[in-house]
DNA sequence: CATTTATGTCAGTCTTGTTGACTTTCCGAG
DNA sequence: CTCGGAAAGTCAACAAGACTGACATAAATG
């Protein structure tokens, strides 16, 4: 690769061979990031969309259904599927707005909270081994560079979130 | 968080709270990831299986049907959809194995090269920004929680795909 | 020759995305 | 105050791409 001796050392992680690696990287740990949550919401019925609602509610509890579309990225349409079968099935409330009306707050019921907490501690699990396996100097990079990856509209979204509102202590 | 204090600083990075930051990182920066392929695919009536096909194609030209679905991890019929529009179109040539004729090796025509670059280029691009804002010691520590997030036996594939560059099996 | 393997195909289902059309509610201009 | 537009949410219909199951064909293998 001419990169190696054009560049330097320093510049090697850049030639186009590095980064198919790092393609496929994501692409695989993607689905290993996906795998465990997946496998127990099969069981229920659910799919991957009503993980990432239930995630998002619990994290920013009382948000509106606007809110929720702007994280996920997807259309109100789609959302709607979904959030109406968590209503129906009992672990999403929906209470109307107090100063809006147009508004639906939405809330976790102890069933969904329950549900979120499963869902999600499976997940934590697989990221706690591999953050425990690669050390604490890797994840601070894992973390840098999955946030340059992200679009900026939505990295400004993370980055919002990242401190919100159960902020506790410094990161 | 209790874990704060008991922990010591070195285990800071295991609390939920940070576990759960890794959890969004991924989720959005896996939307970064996909975007910009996915813009140039929705031109050209493909999805991202398309992509994926493709991309798999060339890394490991003259793969057999079997090992491709092995390394997307679908099934067959769902696969089979996608390669036979990429066929039909005049991006994916599929040759009869000389040793066993049972076989299909699947190769990429110019054209299939030309549109697999393209898609290829837009994704490394990003990757490139997100490399270059984090430096080389955050790819290294990048690089090493994806491969610790993969599932066992994707890790295999992955390794073994990393190393052998162009290795037709046996055509 | 019988079985197994590799591939392809047809049919049907499910999840989750899309667009279009509609209701309810809010708010600002006249 | 009323009217019309904008915003939030809902319902309906459709498409992509995953899935399962059943079956067909050809070739390799015991």
């Amino acid at each position: 690769m001419a990169e190696n001796t054009a560049g330097g050392e320093n510049l090697l992680f850049l030639t186009d061979e590095q980064l198919r690696k790092g393609i496929e990287a994501m692409f695989f740990a993607y689905r290993g990031f996906t795998a465990d949550p997946d496998r127990i919401l099969a069981e229920l019925e659910y799919g991957r969309a009503h993980h990432r609602a239930l995630h998002f509610i619990n994290r920013s509890r009382g948000t509106t259904v606007n809110n929720l579309l702007a994280v996920l990225g997807v259309t109100k349409q789609s959302l709607n599927r979904v959030l109406r079968a968590l209503i129906e099935d009992g672990l999403v409330e929906s209470r109307v707005g107090r100063e809006d009306r147009r508004e639906r707050h939405l809330f976790l019921t102890q069933k969904g909270a329950d549900l979120e907490r499963q869902l999600s501690e499976a997940q934590r699990a697989r990221m706690r081994a591999a953050y425990r396996a690669a050390g604490p100097q890797a994840v601070a990079g894992f973390r840098q560079v999955l946030e340059a990856m992200m679009d900026e509209t939505i990295r400004a979204q993370y980055l919002a979130l990242k401190e919100g509102a159960q902020r506790d202590g410094k990161t």
